[in-house]
DNA sequence: ACCGTCGCCATTTTT
DNA sequence: TGGCGACGGT
């Protein structure tokens, strides 16, 4: 036996050793899943039992992917990269750049973003006549996503919604949305997997092919596979049974996304002869740590029987804390990572702060700015939904595919071009009663006989030929430079001529900037494989684990991380688990196996902490503890967290009995609040103000206002009473307020709040 | 055709 | 709270 594998413990040796049929390695939060996978692919290379063009490897990031490639890569040399190793979407679109004409649509094809998608449906519905008040864009989106999940197609969808009106209505649009897209020669999502596994089930020499081609596959994450990547697997494997999958039932957090348990729970019916192996040894945390998991986790009814455990310390205590409100929440915690920081020799990156939802991130990002805290935050305002790099996507898209009217129609007139509404509704009605896409319509100018604006699509149409005669021709970020040249996109924000309009080219120079790292890690890098690679990524491939900043980020994105030390924030029942999961039984159960997912992402020490009173979209809230705090025992916690777990709980029952009701007598019973119109009073005070003034409560702490500073300039520099003496090397807009970036002589990049951060200027 | 304003609305998680 | 569409004025 090779000694490959001496770096493994004898379950892990075991699951990666078993190569002869089914294999389901049951591996718990920490066990050394990758590790086991990446030392599974390694050795079946060494023992040459495959070929590395043989293996289909599928994680559920690419990062994840990225990462397993350089470690086999790091273990057995240098042939990683023929390796079938991606997220699901990637190796499906991989296979579709080569099969999709077998069911008509062409090569180059694109991807449709969620943006995308919805506009397409309210086109559509504004076609059939259907009231989105009655029919929302986002229900639609919905059915139609989770029925290409389970792969049911329109013909089937609306056989099986006969009887039914309100499904035959989404039937409706289903279909139309459907042959939209078709004849846009575009995907969203679900179709990259749906119409993979149309062609191998409607082609079985197609189907033979790959089945012969992939003589292993390993599917990671297996927890969060859907019904229709069930199938595909399936399908794959279906002739050899040489498939390993990966999972952590008690981890499964996208059951709304259509990811099935079942799929896990089921897998030794399905493959009556499989081998299964479980990882019940953690590596990561401290028992402490792994006991709280362990006790929440307990409450689920549905799980496989598995109990972690480690060799670990047992470590610190818990920390649970309940603050005021969330600012002084996220300033606890704050504070807690300077005084760790100052005490023991940490970075910054050693910390992660996890919450429930993405409209949280605003008082993080505001609290951490404005304590010169460095973080990276993840997800919130994605970077490919900005309207600039979603405008030169779009360009690029139509230059990759003509029949692209929804990318066409976000640009013909941006920059503004004169080319309005009504010309473009005709266009559009035109080119559908002839059945060809708009970009096609408008080449021949008789089409436009009639339109006012004709000379004005007849150049935008000669600009586009041009751009096309150039894809082939130069590279891709030079063609992105092009696109901004001749549309007069860069002059229109030259005029502009703001902060805004200068943080755009800055984005879109960063926009370039991805384009030439793609064409120094991509042989024969085509604008095509660059779309396909811009429109799968997510903003966890591209966390930067060297940087030196804490990580913020929702406890879905957290998944298959880890750090030393995790803030769980906002554990208030109603906020998480979130309210619309309270009345679900397998909504709790969901939420509660995502509260297992962050508490095992700790390493050393976990924070939680809650606010008494929030605000959140708008209004403010006595809050209660969440259930999941409860179900950790005392003696995990420390002292001061145990006595605030037991106040807390009366606490929170005086709220309502008193403080409560007493605040809310106060208001329902004064005039001075209409309840009806608004929450703002007659005299221009908020809820919150208000609130202040009768009860010296407020829920955002005030601070000394300065008088509103914007004196800065970029290269100047300023010297800060902690930081010392920096150069500002960006400005950026924020609300009434700029970011500054800073680098200090002494304490390295900041990012600060120019109202909130006294600096002196030392020189221009 | 364009731009600004108003009011309505939802509001979990995302490959 | 804020994002988005509808509407109306220029």
């Amino acid at each position: 036996m090779s000694e490959l594998l001496n770096g493994l413990n004898d379950k892990q040796k075991e699951a990666a050793m078993y190569v002869d049929g089914p294999l389901l390695i049951l591996a718990g939060a920490g066990s050394g899943k990758t590790r086991t996978l990446t030392y599974k692919i390694a050795y079946l290379l060494e023992e040459g039992i495959v070929k590395p063009w043989e293996i289909l490897a599928i994680t559920f990031t690419n990062k994840a992917a990225k990462e397993m490639k350089t470690r086999v890569e790091s273990l057995i040399g240098e042939n990683g990269n023929d390796i079938w190793l991606g997220t699901f979407h990637s190796v499906c679109v991989r296979i579709l750049k080569r099969e999709i004409n077998l069911i008509g649509y062409s090569t180059d094809f694109n991807i449709f973003d969620e943006l995308d998608k919805e506009k397409v449906i309210k086109e559509v519905l504004k076609k059939l006549n259907i009231d989105d008040k009655v029919y929302p864009v986002s229900l639609i989106k919905y059915e139609i996503s989770n029925a290409k999940d389970k792969m049911i197609d329109y013909v089937k969808y609306k056989n099986d919604a006969i009887g039914d009106f309100r499904k035959e209505k989404i039937a409706e649009v289903y279909e139309l949305y459907q042959k939209t897209l078709k004849q846009n020669n575009a995907l969203d999502f679900d179709d990259i997997i749906m119409l993979t596994v149309k062609i191998f089930l409607e082609n079985p020499d197609r189907l033979n092919y790959y089945q012969n081609k992939f003589k292993y596959i390993l599917v990671d994450e297996y927890q969060d596979t859907n019904k229709v990547q069930f199938i595909l697997i399936s399908l794959l494997s279906a002739a050899h049974g040489k498939i390993c999958v990966v999972g952590d039932e008690s981890q499964s957090i996208y059951g709304f996304r259509g990811a099935d348990i079942s799929n896990i729970l089921n897998f030794e019916r399905e493959y009556p002869n499989a081998k299964v192996v479980k990882l019940e040894e953690n590596y990561r945390s401290t028992k402490n740590i792994l006991n709280a998991a362990n006790e929440v986790i307990k409450n689920n009814k549905s799980k496989i029987d598995k109990k972690l455990w480690t060799e670990n310390d047992e470590g610190e205590k818990i920390c649970y804390k309940t603050l005021p409100n969330e600012y002084e929440e996220v300033e606890f915690v704050v504070d807690k990572i300077d005084e760790i920081c100052k005490k023991e020799n940490k970075t910054y990156s050693d910390f992660a702060v996890l919450f429930r939802t993405n409209a949280q991130a605003r008082v993080l990002e505001e609290v951490f700015m404005r304590n010169g805290t460095p973080y990276k935050l993840i997800g919130g305002l994605k970077f490919y939904s900005r309207k600039e790099i979603k405008d030169l996507t779009s360009y690029l898209k139509l230059i990759q595919n003509k029949d692209d009217n929804i990318s066409l129609k976000r640009i013909i007139n941006e920059p503004k071009r004169g080319i309005g509404d009504t010309a473009l509704d005709r266009l559009d009605i035109l080119a559908t009663e002839n059945n060809i896409s708009i970009f096609e319509l408008i080449q021949d100018s008789n089409n436009l006989i009639g339109i006012r604006s004709a000379g004005n699509i007849i150049m935008f149409r000669d600009m586009i030929n041009e751009l096309i005669a150039l894809k082939d021709k130069i590279k891709i970020s030079e063609l992105m430079k092009e696109v901004l040249k001749k549309s007069g996109y860069e002059d229109m924000l030259n005029q502009e001529d703001s902060k805004e309009s200068e943080m755009r080219f800055e984005n879109l120079m960063e926009f370039i900037g991805v384009a030439m790292e793609f064409e120094n890690e991509t042989a024969d890098a085509t604008l095509a494989d660059f779309l396909d690679s811009i429109a799968l990524v997510s903003d966890v491939d591209k966390l930067d684990e060297s940087s030196e900043a804490v990580t913020l980020m929702t406890m879905h994105s957290a998944k298959g991380l880890e750090f030393d030390d995790v803030f769980l924030v906002g554990m208030e029942d109603g906020l998480f688990p979130s309210k619309r999961s309270i009345d679900e039984v397998d909504g709790i159960e969901e939420e509660r196996r995502l509260c297992y997912v962050g508490i095992t992402r700790a390493k050393e020490r976990l924070y939680i902490t809650n606010a008494s009173k929030r605000t959140l979209y708008g209004s403010t809230t006595y809050t209660m503890p969440s259930r999941f705090v409860d179900e950790i025992s005392d003696d995990l916690l420390d002292e001061e967290s145990q006595e605030n777990k037991s106040l807390r709980k009366r606490k929170s029952e005086d709220y309502l009995d008193n403080e409560y009701s007493q605040v809310d007598s106060i208001i329902s019973s004064n005039n001075f609040i209409p309840k009806s119109t608004s929450n703002k009073s007659s005299f221009g005070l908020s809820v919150d103000s208000f609130l202040k003034n009768i009860s010296g409560v407020s829920s955002k702490p005030s601070y000394e206002s300065k008088s509103f500073n914007n004196d800065y300039t970029v290269g100047m520099q300023v010297k800060h009473k902690k930081f010392g003496v920096g150069v500002i090397k960006k400005i950026e807009e924020e609300g009434e307020d700029f970011k500054l970036d800073i680098q200090f002589e002494n304490f390295g990049f900041k990012r600060l709040m120019a109202n909130f951060t006294p600096l002196e200027i030392i020189e221009k």
